[in-house]
DNA sequence: ACAAATAAACTATGTATGTAGTATCATCTT
DNA sequence: AAGATGATACTACATACATAGTTTATTTGT
C-alpha cells in the first residue's frame, strides 16, 4: 500500500497555481506557467495528468475542457512536505533546523515577528505531550 | 556553469554517514547503511561513486581501499538544503513555514527552547538589512 | 607463485522526471 | 457537412535515481 507518492518539483509548481486559483483548466494553468517558466501547453498537460493519476487532482468536464482541482488543501500538503523534509534531512528534529535557519538566512522583520508570535503562542499553550 | 547538482534522497543518507564518521571506506559506510536500510555493498558503492563524480566527496587510496570524505561540511550542506526547500516550497518566505511548523508539528520542549533562544538572539542582533 | 579474499569498475534494469511533439476527438462556424 | 479551432490522449526521449549483479584488479596468506 502506501501509495502516497509525492509530487516532484515541477509538479509542485502546477499545484501551487491550482491552489491559488482554486480550480482551473489546463489552459489557464499553462498561461500562468508560461509567464513564470515558459512551459508549453503539452508540458503542463503532462504534469497535470501525472498529478491526476497520483490522485492529487480531481477533475470535472465543463464544456469542452476539464476543470482540475486539488484534492488536498494547500496547508495539508505543505505540512506533509515540511514534515518529510525535516524527517529526511534532520531525522525529525526541528531544533537543528531552527539553527540553520537563523544562521543561514538573514531573517526579515516580518519573519522575525512571525517567529515571535509563534514562540508566544507556544508559551501560552505548552506542549500537549 | 552552476554545476551544483544536488544529492538525491539516497545519496543524502550516504552523506550523513560520512559526515558522522568524518571519513570512511565504502565498506564502513555500507555496514552502517546495511543496519539502517539493508543496502548491499554495490548499492552503496554506486551512491558513493555518484557523489564522488558530483564533487561532494573526495578520496584517497589507503592500502587496498579508498577512504572517502565529504568536501562540504554538514552545516553548509544543510543550510543549502533548507534554503532550497524554502525557496521551492514557500517561495523563499520563512514566515509561512514557521506557521506550518507550529501547526503541523507538536514541538518538543527542547525544540521550543531552541526557538526561544533563536528569537532572543534575533532580538539582540536585529536584521542587518 | 597461486588461491582466497577484498575492493572497485562496469553493466543492467526499472521507475521517475522534465520537456515536448503528433495524432485524435469534439465543437463551432459558415 | 467540411474546415478551423480547441482540447485531450498518445508517444517520445534524454537524464536522473534506486537498486544491485558480474567482472576485473589487487592484495595477502600459505
Amino acid at each position: 500500500m502506501a501509495r502516497t507518492k509525492d509530487f516532484s518539483k515541477a509538479e509542485l509548481e502546477v499545484m501551487k497555481v491550482l491552489w491559488e486559483k482554486r480550480s482551473a483548466t489546463v489552459k489557464e494553468v499553462q498561461e500562468e506557467l508560461f509567464r513564470k517558466k515558459r512551459w508549453r501547453y503539452t508540458t503542463v498537460l503532462t504534469f497535470i495528468s501525472r498529478l491526476y493519476s497520483k490522485g492529487f487532482l480531481e477533475r470535472e468536464k465543463t464544456g469542452m475542457a476539464y476543470v482540475y482541482k486539488p484534492t488536498l488543501p494547500e496547508k495539508k500538503a505543505m505540512g506533509k512536505m515540511v514534515d518529510g523534509f525535516i524527517d529526511r534531512v534532520f531525522g525529525g528534529e526541528i531544533a537543528p533546523m531552527m539553527n540553520y535557519l537563523s544562521e543561514s538566512k538573514a531573517l526579515k522583520p516580518d519573519e522575525i515577528s512571525a517567529l515571535r508570535k509563534l514562540v508566544a503562542a507556544l508559551d501560552k499553550r505548552p506542549p500537549t505531550q
